[in-house]
DNA sequence: GTCTATAATGCGATAGAC
DNA sequence: GTCTATCGCATTATAGAC
C-alpha cells in the first residue's frame, strides 16, 4: 500500500478533515479567549496552540470577529448536547440548572470564558454584545415563564415576583463565578443557587 | 503685572499643579479602563483624553501598570470620601450598602470599571488580581460579621448561613451589574439588593 | 514637566507561492 | 489547505532636547 493512498480522504463526509481542523482551531480559540478575553486574546496565540500560521488560521475563519462567533456558536452546540432546556418546566428546569451549574465547576476554562467575555461585551461596539444581549434575554424569559407557572400551581413563596427572581438568579449565577474564579475560599456554586431557590419556594427542592 | 509673574504656583502647596495634573490623568485612566479594561485600554487613549503626548504621561506614572494602581486607589480615595462603612453595623451597613448601590446607578463608567476589571483580573497574572482579591476577601468578611451580628440578634431569617450569605449579597451585587450594563430593561439594583436582603431578614428594612 | 524621536515588539490582515 | 513574506498600524517604553 502506497503511502498517498493510506492518506486519502476516510469516507466520513466530503470535507471531514478540514471540519476537524476547524473544530480544534475552535477549541484553541475558547482556551484564549478564555483566558485573555476577546480583545486582548491573539490571532497568533491560537495559531500557535493548534500549530499552524497565522495565515492558515485565516484561511478557515475570515477575520477575528467571525472566529469569536463561531467559538461562541460551538461552545453552545457542546451546551445543548449535554443538557436540554427546551423540554423542561417548572422544578425540572431549575433542577437542571443547578445540575448546569455543578458541570461548570468542572470545566473552569468555561466560566472563565463566558465571565470575561460577558463582561467585555457589554460595551456596544463589542462584536459579542448582541450574542450577549439575547442569551441574557432569552434565559431571563425562561426562568419568568418558569416562576410564573410555579407561582401559579401555590410553589413559589408569597410575595416572590417572578421577574425579580429571575434577574436573581442569574445575578447569583454570574457573581458567583466571579468569587469562583478568585479561588479565595471553596466556594460551592451549585449549592449556593439550591439555596437561593429554596428561599424562593415553598418546599425546598 | 509681567506674565511670569501670574503664572507662579499658588501658596497651595509645593506640588499643586503637578497633583491636579495626575489627577486630570487618573480620572481619564479610569475611564478608559472602564471602556476597553486594562490589557486593552491604551495609554495613548489616556492620553489624547488628557492632551497630552504618552512620554509626558510615563513622566508622571512610570508604567501601565502603576497607572491601574493609582487609579485604583484614586477611585477609592473618591468612594470612601462619600460612603464611611468603617463606623456602621447591623442594619446600618446593610443600608448604607443599598445606598451605595443606589448611588453606583448614577456613575455607570464606575460599574463599567469594577464590572470588567473584576472579570479580566480573575487571571492570576492579571496587575490588578491582589487587588480584587484582597477586597472581595474584606466585604465578605465584612458582611460575615454583620450577618453573625443580626444572627444573634434574633434578625435573621431561620436556616440562613451567614457566611452563605455574604457570598450571595456580593454575587447579586455583581450578577446585577452586568445586566444592568446591558440595559435589557429598566433594572433597579438596588431596590433587587433591598429585595434580597427581606428575604434573608425578620423584619423587612 | 512636556515634547519629539525612536526603539522594539505585537497585532490583524492580505498576496501569492506551493 | 497551508505556508512565507509583508504591510500598516498600535502598543509600551526609553532617550534626550527644550
Amino acid at each position: 500500500m502506497t503511502q498517498p493512498e493510506m492518506m486519502r480522504r476516510k469516507p466520513r463526509g466530503p470535507y471531514f478533515k478540514t471540519e476537524q481542523k476547524r473544530r480544534e482551531i475552535l477549541d484553541a480559540a475558547l482556551e484564549v479567549f478564555a483566558v485573555a478575553g476577546y480583545r486582548s486574546g491573539s490571532l497568533r496565540s491560537v495559531a500557535q496552540r493548534v500549530g499552524m500560521s497565522e495565515a492558515g488560521l485565516l484561511h478557515h475563519f475570515h477575520n477575528k470577529t467571525a472566529l469569536l462567533a463561531a467559538a461562541l456558536e460551538r461552545r453552545d452546540d457542546q451546551t445543548r448536547k449535554r443538557f436540554d432546556f427546551d423540554g423542561l418546566r417548572g422544578r425540572e428546569l431549575v433542577t437542571a440548572l443547578i445540575e448546569l451549574v455543578e458541570y461548570n465547576a468542572s470545566v473552569p476554562g468555561v466560566v472563565e470564558l463566558f465571565t470575561v467575555l460577558s463582561a467585555e461585551a457589554t460595551h456596544p461596539e463589542h462584536p459579542a454584545h448582541e450574542y450577549f444581549r439575547e442569551r441574557y434575554s432569552n434565559l431571563r424569559q425562561t426562568l419568568i415563564d418558569t416562576f410564573a407557572e410555579l407561582q401559579a400551581d401555590g410553589e413559589l413563596r408569597q410575595g416572590v415576583d417572578p421577574a425579580a427572581a429571575a434577574r436573581g438568579v442569574i445575578a447569583l449565577m454570574d457573581g458567583l463565578q466571579v468569587q469562583w474564579l478568585y479561588r479565595d475560599d471553596e466556594l460551592d456554586m451549585a449549592a449556593d443557587l439550591r439555596r437561593y431557590f429554596d428561599s424562593l419556594l415553598n418546599t425546598p427542592l
